[in-house]
DNA sequence: CGAATCACCGCATACGATTGCATAGGAGAA
DNA sequence: TTCTCCTATGCAATCGTATGCGGTGATTCG
């Protein structure tokens, strides 16, 4: 078994520093909060004090201040796999604002799984935070709004599928983006048999970017075959397979849509390997632009989704609220998607 | 300015669950935890607390036996960058490992600066964990040892140069692998003029690539032109830029070899957009074998790092530490490095 | 029938920091 | 001198949990 207690050792505490600086404690606390205008502190004593931390090299410890109800200076984020590419310039600006504001951040993966996020939301109930930033996919406005209710916690969400009111949330319009794609696809390039890599449409994306695509398809009046319509699980090696067996059929797809770039990768993959040449055989088109879009050859063609700005924007939200400089309802803040064409498309 | 406390709402206590219970707060405890055998709770009591606990959906709060010295239920990694992709297999062991344990995991970004990996100290010195798994380019293992005599941390680190008598370590013999694979470009491919794109040698994985490519270069009684050696920082921009001024010498190598795949991809960018084919015109030889070595075209040549296999090791190891499973002296675990031919050379 | 042994449970304290309240000492006024 | 006011500091409660120790009722034993 595990022991019991860790093998901490005695850290360095206030009360170090007010032994060594002849003071009480609390004089040690008012010293360094300083802003407590309403009890002064005499000059020689708070030298005595300021000496004193820096002799025994004093750090204040968050756990205390956690416990009491302070701030615990702390944010967590839950994305689906920290691995994906998607996340990393959205996970990269959360880090870098909670940075200047010497927040750290604590990192939860669900893959995409309902029970990944319950454990999430247990996890900030168990050892609350100042704020969390999520990425959900089963949690809903009202999930969230328990949280809130029970732990007080800022929350800003990605995904327009979220309504709450004191969640801000940020978005893009994809179903608009992809809509205008493949309309591109078939007006632009004269595709007229149009594959479609997906997920399943319980999440709410994947339900919301397939029904804009065949919304798409049925307004260029061409037919919306069932065995063009293939569904994948957000990674690489799904799109490989989806793909695989878009190919396979008698009529193959000139063109074909993935929901995400990973999947489109992964498709490209798979129609290199079966000798096919993109985008003279079958063009690819993919969903997010992630880094990694244009490392690939041919280069992606994609729906462009600037994850670098949702970070951006959420961390801001989030800490406008967690700062106190926000109290108002949820905001929604939409970022535009748009079409990068390059080469594969 | 902020708000001194943060509007966190009371949570429910163990105190609430004793008082619905009608036993006392420390009977809740001793219900809860169980494995206390030497007091014995009545089979009565212990449904009535249950049943409180179920009916307020009470969750302990970890703060509070973070303060009491208890585990945090937390671990701290140190990368320098969650964007790159090298780190992504090592974070998701190290978080999947955490997250079987039932451990939180806090994520700290270095951009492989000093002051990066000292803040990082400074926040676990602020907020202890129970352990730590690292990459450090400039903390030694003195800096570890004090982080460790402070806080009684569990530490286990990434890199060879990391010596200390209670820290993990886990490291691949990358010297070797670099000089095998340059030795390779040499004898089996015909190569003569071999360009090398490093990084600053106060990284000692920089310095320590640099001499393998150079011993290896001279063991063929090949010239070493300092003109053949560029310096970029892990960046793919960095490794474009490096390929250029490469690419614009009168007697241009015939073969590149990046410490990462990430300038190695970026070489390939810069080579391809200068007119070049690769291998035929140049050979790019990469290091690490990123996920995105496979998704390039040519596919990267590469020296496969295995960086899952080496967060496995550093999560087992860490925990193992953590739980009390091994208390000895610090353990150095080599994962062997080995060429991957591709395409790119 | 008195005492010793359980089984079971509550009281109180500690962890480190914040903060309302009390208070010591000195200055100024009556 | 005595009373007040102000400045600078100390005391103590508090957050939620774990745990040593003491206490109570019931049972058993001598």
């Amino acid at each position: 078994m595990s022991p019991l207690r860790s093998t901490r050792k005695p850290s360095v505490t206030m009360r170090d520093v007010a032994r060594l600086a002849g003071v009480a404690q609390s004089t040690v606390s008012r010293v360094l909060n300083g802003t407590q205008e309403s009890i002064p502190i005499g000059e020689e004593t708070r030298q005595r004090v300021l000496d004193a931390v820096d002799e025994l090299g004093y750090y204040p410890n968050l756990h205390a201040g956690s416990l009491r109800g302070q701030k615990t200076f702390m944010i967590a984020m839950m994305v689906a796999d920290i691995a994906n590419p998607f996340y990393h310039p959205m996970v990269r600006a959360v880090q870098d604002t909670a940075h200047v504001n010497r927040y750290d951040v604590m990192i939860a993966n669900t893959d995409h799984m309902w029970d990944g996020e319950r454990l999430f939301v247990e996890s900030v109930i168990r050892r609350p935070v100042d704020g969390v930033a999520v990425v959900p996919y089963y949690l809903t406005g009202e999930d969230l709004g328990e949280l809130i209710d029970r732990t007080g916690v800022a929350v800003v969400a990605l995904g327009q599928q979220i309504d709450h009111p004191s969640v801000d949330t940020v978005f893009g319009n994809d179903d608009k983006a992809v809509a205008d794609a493949v309309t591109w696809l078939i007006r632009d390039r004269g595709h007229r048999r149009i594959g479609f890599i997906g997920v399943t449409s319980s999440y709410s994306a994947g339900a919301r970017r397939r029904a804009a695509f065949l919304d798409a398809i049925q307004r260029a009046d061409l037919p919306s075959d069932p065995a063009l319509f293939e569904v994948g699980d957000w990674s690489l090696e799904s799109g490989e397979r989806a793909m695989q067996v878009l190919m396979a059929q008698p009529q193959r797809p000139t063109a074909v849509f993935a929901v995400n770039d990973l999947m489109a990768i992964g498709a490209m993959e798979a129609a290199q390997k079966a000798g096919l040449r993109i985008p003279a055989d079958v063009a690819i088109l993919g969903f997010d632009d992630i880094p990694p879009a244009t490392w690939v050859r041919p280069r992606l063609t994609t729906v462009a989704q600037h994850p670098a700005e949702m970070g951006r924007l959420m961390a801001t939200a989030l800490f406008e609220r967690i700062q106190g400089d926000y109290r108002g309802a949820g905001r929604r803040f939409e970022v535009p998607c748009g079409l990068v064409v390059r080469e594969s498309a």
